[in-house]
DNA sequence: GTCTATACTCGGATAGAC
DNA sequence: GTCTATCCGAGTATAGAC
């Protein structure tokens, strides 16, 4: 457990790990990604690596919330804490988004992590279960910044788009033809000017 | 193999397994549905049941078509082969739509089970591969029938459909307190009053 | 057609030496 | 902190009797 003393060492040393089980999915995609395949590629045992996290779902929930930090960091999305947004800012959140989605089709071992422990979250115990439930939290608020006035809430909105997003993946993971960042688009295209503005 | 030989006894015997599976994770949940688990409620041996089936896979596989079989008949989904649709159809696919959505609200294990094929469908090899393939088509071509007229494609439409329904599924799994079909309602509601109809 | 029994594989976890 | 070795459980698949 890297908590325990967390010496420099050991934090440095996880983060390592992390990040080149980052790559490998990334890169070679994930087959049954299993733990003695990530620790290979570390260039460690299976036990050794276990000595940094406590069990398998622990790892790859980990590698999620890393994957998310680069993306923050490299395509610059909203973190949910500003309060309201101008005409700009929409246009830049909708972009970022529309980046990610193509970075997305890039990785799709990725991905098809991502989808693998949305559903193994479903149970409570799982350790990505609060991962998701904050993540899909963080999102949520990120689009709902991009919400057009209209009768559907902001939250509602922000569900949707979130599920559309999750759903494409899976079309795409069987059929890698479809273009989600094209869909995608199109979307917002025809929901943000949505000119009924009634309440 | 039923195929072999396929006597009637053996086409029953394999339909009162389906049948039997199918019950027993819409009523028991998924929890790592295993074939020795269904084969303890059909009343046979794992051995026994695998004489029916090649794999786990394929049986799996076959129950998410069962399922599909009796939602069919339950809730009069348009089989796809109808070219046009009137104003009523679609009021009437809609209302399916939902309908099935709000049953699916009542059986978690099934919606699980599906999520999780879907995710291994992502292998070509995968029985369920060819099974996600042409259901997604067939579900999309009913989605197509109640698209608006506007820019947006009718396809691309279907496809952001079927995107929502499967994306918010995985919001639920973790989160059963999402109304699928409350945000399912709004969005079609927003989609298909959508005034922009220059092309 | 169905069972019992077994074999085999995979992968995660743990013990204990260094 | 890291390894080797081992264990163990789950789960599928198969062999062979009945």
């Amino acid at each position: 457990m890297a908590q325990r003393g967390s010496y420099a060492k050991g934090v440095a040393k996880r983060e390592e790990i992390l990040e080149r089980a980052l790559d490998v999915i990334a890169t070679e995609g994930y087959d049954g990604a299993s733990v003695k395949r990530i620790a290979e590629a570390v260039g460690l045992s299976q036990a050794g690596l276990l000595h940094y996290f406590d069990s398998k779902e622990e790892l790859f929930t980990e590698v999620l919330r890393k994957r998310d930090e680069h993306d923050g960091e490299q395509f610059g999305l909203p973190d949910g804490r500003s309060g309201d947004a101008t005409a700009i800012d929409v246009a830049v959140i909708r972009e970022s988004f529309l980046r990610v989605i193509r970075h997305n089709m890039e990785v799709p071992g990725l991905v098809e992590l991502f989808s693998r422990l949305a559903v193994e979250a479903a149970n409570p115990e799982h350790p990505a279960h609060d991962y998701f439930l904050e993540r899909g939290e963080a999102v949520r608020d990120g689009f709902a910044l991009t919400a057009p006035p209209g009768p559907m809430p902001p939250d509602v909105y922000a569900r949707i788009l979130q599920a559309v997003a999750d759903g494409l993946q899976l079309q795409w993971l069987v059929d890698p033809t479809v273009d989600m960042a094209g869909i995608v688009d199109q979307l917002l295209a025809t929901l943000q000017q949505n000119p009924a503005s009634a309440s």
